[in-house]
RNA sequence: CGGGGUGUAACGCAGCCUGGUAGCGUGCCUGCUUUGGGAGCAGGAUGUCGGGAGUUCGAAUCUCUCCACCCCGACCA
C-alpha cells in the first residue's frame, strides 16, 4: 500500500475531549473520529487493526470447533418480553419503533435471538454439542460513555452462545472456551490474566473475566502469586482475620471531633492508626435502614452487600433519611447506641451489619451519634451490642490472605476485554428451548455464552503498547507489519526506483508494508510512522544508498541497522 | 440522573470580567528555496463566536432558555 493511494491523518495534539492515553493516541493516529458521545468511525488505518483483531478472534474460535453465524443488530421486543429482559435491561438498551409502531431495540446482546434460533433448530441430541458466534456491532447505551473506543455505546464485539445437552458438556465446553480465550489474548500479544467474575445482569452460574493489565483499568483484580488464584475485586472473598478479637484495654470515651467527619481526619487528629477507626455506612432497603461497618482503611464492596439477604436493591441513605434515623447528621453516625433491641421491625431501630475485620476489632473509634464528637475505646459486646449480621462487605487489600489459604493477595488493575459465562438453562427455559434426549424425552438446552469486546481491546492494546512517540502495536495488530520511508521520493529517481521495487517484493512476498511515498520531509515522515506505531520502519536515502545500503529501524529498539540492499528482502521477511 | 466544567477556523487556545463588529500558534492552499527528525521566506483562504430569544444604538462579551460535549459517582465487552 502507499500512503497516497491510502488515507493518513495525524494531528500533531490531541483533541481535547480525549482524557485516556489511549483515547488520545487513537485520535492523534487518525485511528478514529468521533461522531457523538460514544459513536466512533473505525478510519481506515484503525480499520485495518480491528479487522487484524478480528480475524484472530475467528481463526481461534473456528479452530476451537465454533460456528461463524450473523444475527440482525435490530432485535424485535417479543422476544425480550418472553425473557423478561425487555424492562429488567432498562435505559441502557435502545428502544426504537418501525412504521408500524411495534417495539424493537437495537441489540445490546443477544441470548434471545439465539435461543430462539436454537429452539427452531435444535431438535434432537445427536445435533449438540453446538457453538455459535458472530463478530458483530452491539449497541447499549451506556450511562456515561467514556474513553473512545474503550466504552463505546456502539461497539465492536464476538459474542458465541453454544448448546448442550448436559451440565458436563457444558462444562467442558466452558473449559474450552477459556483456553481458547487464553489462546486469542495470547496470539494478539497483550498481557492479561483471567480472574473469576460475578455474573451480574446475563445471569448463571460460573464466570470468568479476561483483563489485560494496564493501570489505567478500570477493574481491580485480586490475585495471590503463589497460588494463582485471581478473582476480581467485586468477587474476591476478604477472609475473615485469624487472630479473634482482643480483650477490652480502654474505656469507652467521648471526644470533641470538632469538624472532623472522615476517618482519616478523626485518626489523624486523635493520632492513631486509621485501621482503629470504624466507619459507619447507612443506606435504605425496602424503608428499612442498615448501618454499614467498615474499617476506616478499608472500602465497601457495594456487590457483595447486595447479595446480602434483603440488601439486594440497597441505596445510599440521605442525610434526611440519616437524621430520621439516628437523629444525627452524617460525618458523626457510629453503631453505639442505634441498634437497640434486634433492630428487625421495620422503623425500629437501625439494623447494623458488621464487616468481618470490623467484628475482631476491640477498642476502635467510631462516630458518637452527636454531630462535633467521636467515642474511643469502643467495644462490643460492652459498649454496644454484638453487630446483628458479620459479613464479608468489604473490598479485598493488598496483604489480605488468599481466600484459598494459599499466600497473601495483591491487587493490580485490567480492563475487561472478555467474559465466559455458564447461562445454564436460564434463556432456555425461559423460551421453552428444548431438546429430545436418547430416550425421546424434551429437556432444557444447556447454555453457555463468551463474549470479547473487539474494539475494547484496540484501545486496550494501547494502553499497554505506547511511548512517548506514540503507538507501539503488538506485532500482530499493526495495521502494517512495515513502513519504507523513502527521502526524496520526488526528487531522486534511484531513490524512487529502490523504494518501488522493494514495496512490490515486499507485497509479493504476502508482507503487508505501507511505502510513505507522500513527498515529506523525512521529520515528518518519521514521526507519523513512530505515532501509528508501525513495528519496522526501512529507510531509503540518497547517503546510504551510494553504497548499496538502507536503514531497518524498529519501533521498539534504538538503534538502526544498516543492511546491503541486495540482501534486504531475506533479511526483512526474517522480520515478519 | 446527581455534582463540576467547556463550547470562538481542521486541532490547541486567547478575547468575555469592564459590550464597539474576532485574533494567536499549528495545520491547509500558492510560489520560491530547502530535504536524514515535525523546514525558511513571501503571499493566501477558512468562522452562522453551539442554537434560539431577550437587553442595548450596538452582543463572542450581559440575561434567559435549549442543545452538544467532557470530567467525578451508580453500568459493562
Amino acid at each position: 500500500m502507499r500512503s497516497s493511494q491510502f488515507f493518513i491523518s495525524t494531528l500533531k495534539e490531541a483533541p481535547s475531549e480525549a482524557e485516556l492515553l489511549s483515547h488520545k493516541l487513537m485520535l492523534r493516529a487518525g485511528l478514529i473520529r468521533k461522531l457523538g458521545s460514544g459513536l466512533y468511525t473505525w478510519m481506515p488505518l484503525g480499520l485495518r487493526v480491528l479487522r487484524r483483531v478480528e480475524q484472530i478472534v475467528r481463526e481461534e474460535m473456528n479452530r476451537a470447533g465454533a460456528v461463524e453465524l450473523l444475527m440482525p443488530a435490530v432485535q424485535p421486543a417479543e422476544l425480550w418480553r418472553e425473557t423478561g429482559r425487555w424492562d429488567v435491561f432498562g435505559p441502557q438498551m435502545l428502544k426504537i419503533q418501525d412504521r408500524h409502531e411495534r417495539d424493537f431495540c437495537f441489540g445490546p446482546t443477544h441470548e434471545e435471538v439465539i435461543t430462539d434460533i436454537a429452539r427452531r433448530e435444535i431438535r434432537s441430541y445427536r445435533q449438540l454439542p453446538l457453538n455459535f458466534y458472530q463478530i458483530q456491532t452491539k449497541f447499549r447505551d451506556e450511562i456515561r460513555p467514556r474513553f473512545g473506543v474503550m466504552r463505546a455505546r456502539e461497539f465492536m464485539m464476538k459474542d458465541a452462545y453454544s448448546f448442550h445437552v448436559s451440565y458436563q458438556d457444558l462444562e467442558r465446553e466452558y473449559r474450552n472456551m477459556y483456553d481458547t480465550y487464553a489462546r486469542i489474548f495470547t496470539r494478539l500479544g497483550l498481557r492479561f490474566r483471567a480472574v473469576a467474575a460475578d455474573t451480574g445482569a446475563i445471569g448463571g452460574t460460573g464466570s470468568h473475566e479476561f483483563h489485560v493489565l494496564a493501570d489505567s483499568g478500570e477493574d481491580a483484580i485480586a490475585f495471590a502469586p503463589a497460588s494463582g488464584y485471581a478473582a476480581n475485586v467485586e468477587l474476591a472473598e476478604a477472609v475473615a482475620p485469624e487472630q479473634l478479637r482482643a480483650a477490652a484495654a480502654r474505656t469507652m470515651q467521648k471526644v470533641p471531633t470538632p469538624g472532623k467527619t472522615t476517618c482519616e481526619d478523626v485518626t489523624a487528629m486523635l493520632n492513631l492508626p486509621l485501621s482503629q477507626s470504624v466507619k459507619a455506612l447507612a443506606v435504605m432497603s425496602e424503608d428499612r435502614m442498615f448501618m454499614l461497618l467498615i474499617r476506616g482503611d478499608h472500602q465497601l464492596n457495594e456487590v457483595k452487600t447486595a447479595k446480602l439477604p434483603g440488601l439486594n436493591a440497597f441505596r445510599f441513605a440521605t442525610d434526611k433519611e440519616i437524621e430520621a434515623h439516628i437523629g444525627c447528621r452524617p460525618g458523626y453516625i457510629g453503631p453505639v447506641g442505634v441498634s437497640a433491641g434486634a433492630g428487625v421491625s421495620a422503623g425500629a431501630g437501625v439494623t447494623v451489619i458488621a464487616d468481618r475485620a470490623v467484628a475482631a476489632m476491640s477498642d476502635f473509634v467510631c462516630g458518637a451519634n452527636e454531630a462535633g464528637f467521636h467515642l474511643t475505646g469502643v467495644n462490643f459486646g460492652r459498649d454496644l451490642p454484638e453487630p446483628a449480621v458479620v459479613a464479608d462487605i468489604r473490598n479485598a487489600v493488598a496483604g489480605d490472605p488468599s481466600p484459598d489459604g494459599k499466600g497473601t493477595l495483591e491487587i493490580c488493575r485490567g480492563i475487561e476485554v472478555g467474559h465466559i459465562f455458564q447461562l445454564r438453562t436460564k434463556y432456555s427455559e425461559a423460551m421453552k428451548a428444548t431438546f429430545l434426549d436418547e430416550g425421546g424425552k424434551a429437556k432444557m438446552l444447556e447454555m453457555g455464552c463468551y463474549g470479547i469486546g473487539v474494539s475494547r481491546i484496540v484501545a486496550a492494546a494501547i494502553e499497554q503498547g505506547n511511548d512517548e512517540k506514540g503507538i507501539v502495536w503488538p506485532i500482530p495488530m499493526a495495521p502494517f507489519q512495515m513502513a519504507i520511508a523513502p527521502i526524496g521520493y520526488r526528487k531522486n529517481a534511484e531513490i524512487k526506483r529502490v523504494a518501488d521495487q522493494l514495496h512490490d517484493d515486499l507485497q509479493a512476498a504476502g508482507i503487508d508494508v505501507l511505502l510513505d511515498d507522500r513527498d515529506e520531509r523525512p521529520g515528518v515522515m518519521f514521526a507519523d510512522l513512530e505515532l501509528i506505531g508501525l513495528p519496522h520502519r526501512v529507510t531509503i536515502g540518497e547517503r546510504g544508498l551510494k553504497e548499496g545500503k538502507i536503514e531497518v529501524q524498529s519501533r521498539t529498539g534504538n538503534a538502526a541497522t544498516t543492511i546491503e540492499l541486495q540482501h534486504a528482502m531475506a533479511h526483512l521477511k526474517s522480520l515478519c
